[in-house]
DNA sequence: AATATGTACG
């Protein structure tokens, strides 16, 4: 064969690799390349590295396979290396197993083979996986030391680990220090402060940006809302529908943009803001998922509008848990205890297993409308692990606050005392409020005393415990704790207030009083409304009885 | 050849 002869050859045994779309066709060229006496060691490494490449990391090929002639392989070369450590480092199922990448990698070190600016980024991405920040700050001093620091994927994925190990520091550092920077080298400490509670400092970052993408916006409106500064979220979206509308600048909402507002406005109360925005979606054609669809049955939940919450829920197609979930909770928030209960049961039907959230969700239902044995129902089905859920803290505080509102305390106390964990500020704080509620003043001051033990700051308990001392008329105690509250610095300082919105128009109440029209007609209403309240208990215990 | 973003309980 000539050397012409075996170039060709090798062309189209190249072309047959990168044309190869199933495993039989894959294993056929496998054996040419073995079985070719055409072929120097050379061109051999060069098409082995191509079909390593094609079957590790293409979905009709096969990571084991690729697994295996890499193991018959002698002195892999970098591209061989780089398929095989980037195959590992995003393939899921081997995060719980062997750190094959990082095998490999060190493997190659071993060899005396350099990596490149394309090892290092699946190498780090591995050690992100693993939340491994050891391995990671040594394979951000190889960057240094093979030279390929200044390569901003490398710079990015330095970033990406430490942000990802929690390391703030070490990411600012990282891209302070970075000589060229990119939208994603933003958008990485953008999120990073946003996870750390940098929350302003994100802010800052994001308003000196010049380049910003969809993510840069998406990541800012998210952290917003994920840290209770949904207002600011509505701000940064509508900001950013003005930009989309400039011919200059194309950074459109995208559906994980919509997911993040419409959640913004379910917990700001904002119904006219929510369907603004499923009408922008729907004008749009922006793609509305399961998840966008989820929150916006939870944004009219909590808006207050089931009917429109049940409009949503059943034009989801492929429901999941988190959308069956939201559906119930709506249910459990408007009292709705028979349909959340119902659609549970149709939920399971479905073959949809319930989670944690699931069983938070039915016993706040339970809770809200003082249903015990339900309560325990639900609650027996966790803890004999019915459907494999491991119960959380949050769990006991529900039941002990569903026996709490019973006056049931002496099964709390149990409860509690034989829990699996430790109970939490929520847990204590459930009972407190039984306490309060049935006028229990020796448990209430030993776990309101308890509480304050725990949280020296939050005003709450102090309140808790002021308000169970006066209603008993102990006087000489509620002095005692007016002392302590003082010379602690304790004020209750912000006062109980809510907002509601109709028809666009905001209305504030505030327990120091509210200063409008409205309130006279209001009040008028709930004398009205609580002497209908007594007389349906008043029937209620005639029907008991 | 590669790096970044979203939904449900309390």
């Amino acid at each position: 064969m000539s050397m012409m002869e075996s170039r060709s050859f090798l062309k189209s045994i190249t072309r047959l690799l990168s044309n190869c779309n199933n495993m039989k066709n894959l294993k056929q060229i496998h054996s040419q390349i073995i079985t070719s006496p055409h072929l120097s060691q050379f061109d051999k490494l060069f098409l082995i590295s191509r079909l390593i490449f094609f079957c590790a990391l293409s979905d009709s090929g096969s990571l084991a396979y690729a697994s295996r002639v890499f193991q018959t392989t002698h002195n892999p070369n970098l591209p061989i290396y780089n398929a095989m450590i980037r195959a590992y480092s995003s393939n899921f199922r081997h995060k719980h197993q062997n750190p094959q990448s990082l095998i490999l990698y060190k493997q190659m070190l071993v060899n005396n083979i350099v990596p490149d600016g394309i090892t290092i980024p699946f190498v780090l991405k591995e050690c992100v996986n693993r939340l491994d920040f050891v391995v990671g700050r040594s394979v951000h001093a190889h960057c240094v030391k093979f030279g390929v620091q200044d390569d901003v994927y490398v710079g990015n994925s330095v970033i990406g680990l430490y942000v990802g190990c929690g390391v703030l520091e070490c990411a600012r550092k990282v891209f302070d220090e970075m000589p060229e920077r990119d939208v994603v080298s933003w958008n990485l400490i953008i999120g990073g402060c946003l996870r750390c509670g940098e929350v302003d400092v994100a802010r800052e970052l994001f308003v000196r940006m010049d380049e910003r993408n969809v993510i840069s916006w998406n990541s800012v409106i998210a952290g917003m809302v994920q840290v209770g500064r949904a207002k600011e979220a509505v701000e940064f979206f509508h900001e950013m529908v003005v930009v989309s509308e400039d011919d200059v600048v194309s950074v459109y909402p995208d559906k994980m943009t919509l997911a993040s507002v419409v959640s913004a406005c379910a917990s700001l109360g904002w119904l006219k803001h929510g369907k603004w925005v499923h009408g922008y979606m729907l004008r749009n054609g922006i793609e509305c998922d399961v998840v966008v669809k989820t929150a916006l049955v939870d944004m009219y939940g909590k808006c207050g509008n089931v009917r429109l919450a049940e409009r949503v829920f059943k034009d989801i197609r492929k429901k999941d848990v988190l959308a069956w979930t939201a559906m119930i909770s709506v249910y459990a928030l408007h009292g709705h205890g028979n349909e959340a209960f119902d659609l549970f049961d149709k939920m399971v039907a479905c073959g949809v297993r319930p989670n944690a959230v699931t069983f938070g969700a039915l016993l706040t239902a339970c809770a809200h409308l003082g249903l015990v044995d339900r309560g325990r129902w639900y609650f027996n089905m966790i803890t004999t692990s019915v459907y494999m859920i491991e119960p959380t803290v949050q769990h006991y505080a529900c039941m002990v606050d569903i026996l709490g509102r019973a006056g049931l305390f002496d099964e709390a106390e149990r409860l509690i005392t034989n829990m699996p964990m430790d109970p939490d500020v929520f847990v204590w704080g459930a009972l407190l409020g039984a306490c309060q509620m049935h006028g229990n003043v020796e448990l209430g001051e030993k776990v309101a005393k308890h509480l304050i033990r725990l949280e020296p700051l939050n005003h709450a308990f102090y309140v808790a415990l002021c308000d169970i001392q006066a209603k008993a008329g102990k006087f000489d105690d509620l002095g005692n704790t007016r002392v302590l509250m003082n010379e602690r610095g304790i004020k209750k300082d912000t006062p109980g207030n809510s907002l509601i919105e109709v028809n666009g128009n905001f209305y504030e109440f505030s327990i120091k009083g509210s200063a409008d029209i409205m309130m006279e007609k209001i009040k008028s209403l709930l004398n009205q409304l609580s002497k209908e309240i007594k007389v349906d208990q008043d029937t209620l215990l005639i029907l008991k009885g």
